[in-house]
DNA sequence: AATAATTTTTAGATTTATCTAAAAATTATT
DNA sequence: AATAATTTTTAGATAAATCTAAAAATTATT
């Protein structure tokens, strides 16, 4: 049986590994655990013995097939229940994240199928991040970055990179949601803030806020 | 912080102690916690420091103030999770119970406000038992057991005591779910089964069935 | 009331996940 | 290429929850 420590492991292994690093150092999964790295050592050698990664001394993990579709279930649970939290119980998306984090681990085939099904089959979680399906297949959506937006692009917002409460409350007070429509106006080549037009209204946003958002070109 | 294991001593404790039981015997909560009596007086210790239990050596524990708040709570999250699955998520009431197990010990207090108003406030769980209000009140209903019904009294099914998946399909299979109407017809002196009639339909039902399905007169 | 049976506790060990401090390996810098 | 800095691992310790086996207390029986 897997426990709810090796499932937090291989979940943090996952994000850390999802760009394209092949082997997950140590150091980055302490980090992103708050533990420390001797601790994580101890673990990777649990998760190897089980299977669930590749581990050579000091030459950092990767998730194996079995791990990866771990990660996947648990992602999967994660986004699901994000959805049930904004949709049904109207939670607003920043809250949800805590909630989430401890209903990813409840085990119960059944409860995630129908949940799903009871949602309607959604394909992205309340911060534009798309949800597996049940055979783990991840459909990603061509989303750029606002901040590599070029100047008089149309554009929609579709995620946000950084889901912290603080920049999601952000977005809200400047009617920035998922589904909005914006225009990029203006760059400044100084501090690479850009001015962008909802609707009618202009809005200055610094280089932070605009490498924080993903929004499509329509 | 309180444990997970923490929280299951303290609802089984509660659930030994509810029916008049002062002290609640080490070995009672050993069987219901399917564990070792010196783990028990182990963890007991641990409670009375915490005060959750009040604690002598070898006069068994009863629940604190605080420990029955906790306990009651750990009901009123179970029952309205079990409410979810069957009414949101089609389970059958003999399917929600490990679920439910799981999903009691989530700690959110907007996610239970929330739900609870999404489910309309239910008052019962799908097996009958009352669910405790945000306060921790439990309001009871004046049911008996079915084999403590007179003969030629009209009743209604208003809960179950066994709520065990083989008990509860039994009643499926028999055609009896909460609110079936049925007259009781007759008792057999040799072994206490009786002879209940639902509708027109004439079911003879062993007195272990019937000490396990509990009935309003109406 | 003495003895037997049962229940409960204690003592000491084990497993899981963690830690600190020191050693070893790797990577960066001069 | 040697040294310094960093990263990673090892060794040994700790806390939580459990166990077995034996001792102590309580309850039941003769």
């Amino acid at each position: 049986m897997i426990t709810l420590t090796e499932e937090n492991y291989i979940k943090a292994i996952y994000h850390l590994g999802k760009y394209g690093v092949n082997n997950v150092s140590t150091n980055a999964i302490a980090k992103e655990m708050e533990t420390k790295a001797s601790s994580v050592t101890d673990m990777v050698k649990k998760l190897s013995e089980k299977s669930y990664v590749d581990y050579k001394k000091y030459q950092g993990v990767t998730l194996t097939q079995k791990g990866k579709e771990i990660a996947i279930n648990i992602v999967r649970k994660h986004r699901l229940w994000e959805v049930f939290l904004v949709e049904k119980l109207n939670f607003s998306w920043d809250e949800v994240h805590e909630v989430a984090e401890q209903l990813e681990h409840i085990k119960s085939k059944k409860l995630i199928s129908q949940l799903d099904a009871f949602l309607e089959f959604p394909t992205h979680d309340p911060h534009g991040d798309p949800i597996p399906d049940k055979m783990g297949h991840i459909k990603k959506i061509d989303k750029i970055l606002l901040s590599e937006a070029e100047i008089g692009n149309d554009c929609i917002c579709v995620g946000v990179q950084d889901s912290s409460s603080e920049f999601l409350k952000y977005l809200d007070k400047n009617n920035i949601a998922l589904g909005t429509e914006l225009k990029v106006c203006h760059r400044e080549a100084f501090d690479n803030s850009i001015t962008i037009k909802i609707k009618t209204k202009e809005l200055i946003i610094s280089n932070m806020i605009a490498n924080n958002l993903f929004v499509k070109i329509s």
